[in-house]
Formats: C-alpha cells, structure tokens, sequence
RNA sequence: GGCCCAUUCGUCUAUCGGUUAGGACGCAAGAUUUUCAUUCUUGAAAGAGGGGUUCGACUCCCCUAUGGGCUACCA
C-alpha cells in the first residue's frame, strides 16, 4: 500500500514549488491507488505564521488536489500536526542517546555564533562535525553527573546527532539514481531543542514518516543534502526507510536561482495559486485570483519537470494520475514560462462549456452593479471565450453586450465614419428595423444582400456597423453581436451613433 | 570555501547507441475573415567544451566549464 505525504511548514503561502511537490505526491498515490496525507510540520514556534495552515488547505483544495488523511480530515495517525505530537519526540532522541548515536549539547547560540564568526573571519567554515565535538560542551566529554546536573538545574541544551566517521553512505534516489557522500564531510545536526521543547525539522520527519507508515518520501531537492542523515537515522532506529524521490527546482523565467515571489512582483505574474493577504508585510496575488483555471494551473505545473512521453499536453488530472512515474520526472530545474501558462489557461476556457464560465461573467457584472438573463451571459461566453486567455479578460470583451457605448475610438471613427458610410449605417438601420427575425443567419443575409446589390465596399459599410455597435472594433461576427442585443438595442445604438458622431 | 545535484531549440520537453534530433509555448510569414480572436499551413531555432569506449554516440565513462541546491537550536 503506497502512502505518501505531503508535509509543508506553515511560514507563509504555498509556492508553485510546493503545489508542484503536493500535486507530484497525489499523482503517485492515486496511480498507486494509495493514500495522499497532510502533515503540518510547525516546529520551529518562531516562524509561525498564523493562517498559512488554511492557506495551505484552501489551496490544495482549489487545485483539485485530495486529501485522504492528515490535518483537516483526521485518520489513524492523529493529530498531524507536529506541534500536537511534541511529547511524542523527546523519547526517540532519548533512544539516540542511549545507543550513542547522539549526544547531548550545552553550547549556546551566541557561542557558536561566535566561534562561527571567528572561523569566518579567518577565511574558514565551521561545521559542529566530529572534529570539532570532543572540545566543546557536550556530553561527550563530561561526565554521566555534570550531564545530569546542568539538565536538572534547567540550562538548555540540544541534542545533537553523531554523524559516524569514514563511513560511505550509498543512496538510492528515485529521480536521480544512486548517490554516494562520506559521512566524514557532514555535520552533527540539531534532533531536539530544549528551549522549546521541540524536534527539529530532521528527527521529526524521520519519526513521523516511520509512525505514519510513509512508503515514498517526495519532497524538493532543496532536502537531497540532508538525505544522508536521513539514511544514518532510519539506521540508528533500525527501521525500514522509505523510497526516496527528490524533485528539481522551479527556476526563474530569466535570469538565475530559483523562482521567488519576489520574480513574480517583478515580472508581473503570481507564484502562489491563491492571493495572499498576510498580517504584515505585502500581500501576494494568487493564480485564481488573475484569472487562471484550476485545472489549467494543474495541468501547466504538473508539466514543469514531468513528462509523459508522448506529444500530448492537455490533460486532465484523471489522465495525469493514469500516466504518471516517477521514472519521467526531469533531473534538472525547470524555468517557469508566464506564456506557457497563459496559453494553458486560454486553451482550457475555449474548452470550458458556456454554462460553466457564467458564474465568472456574472461576478463581473455583478461587481458592477449589471443584471443580465443568464441565457444572455452564456450566450455572451461563447462568442468572447476564443478570445480571452485569463478568466478576467472576460470583462474587457464583453462590457459592450451589457452596457451601451457612449463613446467611440477615435482611430475606429477616423477610419470608418466618413464619405457614404454615415448614410449606409442608416439605410442598414432601416434594413434592420424590417427584418422580422432577428437572428444571426437573417440579418446577415439582410444586410450582405444588400450590399451585395450596390456593390458597395464590404470592410467600410461592416466596419462602420459594428463601430456603432460596439464603439470601435474587434469583437465577434457583428450579427452574432445583434442578435445577443436584440432588435431594439441594436437599432437603438445605431442611431446613437448617427447623432453622436460627427458628419464629415 | 566544503559537500551534493544538474546540462537537447530563447523556454518546457521527446529521444532510453544507428532518427532529415520530434512536439509544445513564444516569435516570423501566409491562408481564412467585416474587425479582433480562434483555427490551419509554413519558417527560423538545440545536443556546453574536450577527451575516451564503440563499426557508430545527444545517449555510456572521465575531465573542464557553466548553472543550481545545501552548508542554522529554519523547514
């Protein structure tokens, strides 16, 4: 039974990076049929960020992506969030203790922070590694009673990990193949803090995953350096490890590094699915909230570093989780492309029924204080949607069906409204007003016939229309346009046009 | 600095020793059209460099270069 987790800190808004973990997570498990859990991995009480939990939740939720087990649903392994399993901890890093693979630690921040200093200062770097270990204050090198005192008489401390010597730690990586570091070159990290009473990131995942049953640990390659201490853990506890896969970065469309919310202000895009508002600081906008799709959101992440072999690139989740592998993900960083995703979004709109995308119109209009016929406005998607690539591009193609032009382009009148087309314009207005049907196929016939007959000038008389019509140009099959309008309207702009326009 | 990872068109990618190196985005040109858009056609555009291995390397190995990640009592 696969069972894979998806453990994020909650510090602020969910990045693309990690919907991509979560989305590449849930993929894995519905192919395996498996479960998809949700930890919140909060230990470090500092960086706390109230709301995030619910950012995170919100858009896992807005994203397609379910889950099965773990904070918000509950399940066998409760609670999931680590700050509730806290008593949980101590007794692992105690067992650590005991068989010494770890140690105890007395040394203060703003000791090392000063040897640190001091070794930086020299052109070198300090690492609590084995070298350095036996001389400073820890449990190495005192004794059982001075350990016990200064524990009993309240100094903090930290319960370091003894990384062993000379040791060549061989991995296996799902993505990347076989990994192979010296245990001589990594360092003692920190398992458990006293100050807070709380584990640190390390021998709390390693703990959890174990107790949850985790069979494949999918997580970002800003994790594959500590995966040797990973190993060494699952080790010292003589317990079984998971399969181990680490995700390439999502880069910057330009430039270097990785992608940050910083690129996203920059460049004029988002990189969170959601706005988000924080207590202090800026707020952040969110795909949803610029007009994108879920399902195209998805389907353009799930392709930044995956592949499913073949051409196709439209596909909907159910497909993705059929042909999804771990095997396909790319080894190297993936730049983010703004226009890729835009495309995705337009295409995904065009395929969207009309009834689907009225809600989205009707908001508009409702923020605006407009009603319309819901036959209306889904008549009205249908003829803008092929030219809309984000959900809010919706307005500017259709307030013209909803609100009478007041005004006109200038461009649109200079070029149009002149010599015989104010005349034309009325005589189609005639035209028009006898036309007893008022659908597409009628007036059109109507009015072509008739130029047709006076081999008049086909650009210059529609042009001229559908600038009365619309205030300028651009826009659907101008007949298409009037029947959605309706005779009255459509007669009623015609001759606005010919009172407000200038005769020339 | 140390450790680790990576490297095919501008970008996302296919290729799992033998291909005219394929597709998509974007870009350019053209067709369709009353406009805009959609759609369709066409085009330009790639194996970082150097060594091996091999009858034959984008593909396997090594080196270099470049890019990236990590190096906290953060995750």
């Amino acid at each position: 039974m696969v069972r894979v987790r998806f453990a994020p800190s909650p510090t602020g808004a969910l990045h693309i990076g990690g919907v991509r973990t979560a989305l590449y997570n849930y993929l894995f498990a519905r192919h395996h049929g498996g479960k998809m859990l949700l930890r919140i991995e909060d230990t470090d009480s500092a960086r706390f960020v109230e709301g995030a939990e619910e950012y995170i939740i919100e858009a896992l939720q807005w994203c397609g992506i379910e889950i099965d087990e773990g904070v918000g649903v509950g399940g066998p392994h409760a609670p999931y969030r680590q700050s509730e399993r806290r008593e949980l901890y101590l007794k692992f890093a105690l067992q650590l203790i005991e068989t010494d693979w770890a140690y105890y630690a007395f040394d203060t921040a703003e000791e090392l922070g000063a040897i640190r200093g001091e070794r930086e200062a020299a052109g070198g770097a300090f690492a609590y590694n084995h070298e350095v270990r036996e001389t400073l204050k820890t449990s190495l090198n005192m004794s059982a009673d001075e350990v016990q005192r200064r524990i009993e008489s309240g100094e903090q401390y930290v319960i370091r990990f003894k990384m062993p010597v000379g040791e060549q730690i061989v991995m296996q990586d799902m993505v990347r193949g076989e990994v192979v570091v010296d245990s001589s070159t990594l360092d003692d990290k920190v398992l458990y803090k006293s100050v807070d009473a709380l584990p640190t990131y390390h021998l709390a995942n390693i703990v959890d995953d174990h107790l949850m049953e985790i069979t494949h640990v999918i997580r970002g390659e800003e994790w594959l350096p500590s995966l040797p201490l990973h190993f060494m853990l699952y080790k010292a506890f003589g317990w079984e490890r998971p399969e181990f896969a680490h995700l390439p970065l999502i880069l910057k469309p330009d430039g270097k590094g990785k992608l940050s919310k910083r690129d996203g202000d920059r460049l004029g895009f988002a990189v969170f699915p959601l706005e988000w508002i924080p207590k202090e600081g800026d707020t952040a906008r969110g795909f949803r909230e610029d007009g994108y799709l879920p399902e195209a959101f998805i389907n353009m992440l799930a392709l930044l570093g995956w592949s499913p072999g073949g051409d196709k690139e439209v596909m909907s989740m159910q497909e993705m989780i059929e042909s999804f592998s771990i095997e396909r993900i790319g080894k190297s960083g993936s730049r983010y492309d703004p226009d890729k995703a835009r495309w995705f979004n337009g295409e995904y709109i065009r395929h969207t029924s009309n009834d689907d995308l009225v809600p989205h119109l009707q908001h508009e209009l409702e923020t605006r204080g407009l009603k319309a016929p819901y036959e209306m406005i889904s008549q009205v998607c249908g003829l803008v949607k092929e030219r809309c690539t984000l959900l809010t591009d919706f307005w500017a193609q259709s307030h013209y069906y909803f609100v009478t032009p007041t005004q006109y382009d200038e461009k649109v009148v200079a070029k149009f409204y002149k010599g015989d087309n104010p005349a034309h314009l009325a005589k189609i207005g005639e035209i028009l007003a006898s036309c007893q049907t008022f659908d597409e196929p009628t007036t059109e016939a109507a009015v072509k016939s008739w130029i047709a007959e006076n081999s008049l000038p086909m650009g210059q008389v529609m042009n001229t229309l559908r600038l009365s019509i619309v205030g300028g140009s651009g826009g659907a099959s101008i007949f298409a346009i009037t029947e959605v309008l309706g005779k009255e309207e459509t007669l009623k702009r015609i001759n606005n046009a010919l009172e407000k326009l200038p005769k020339a």
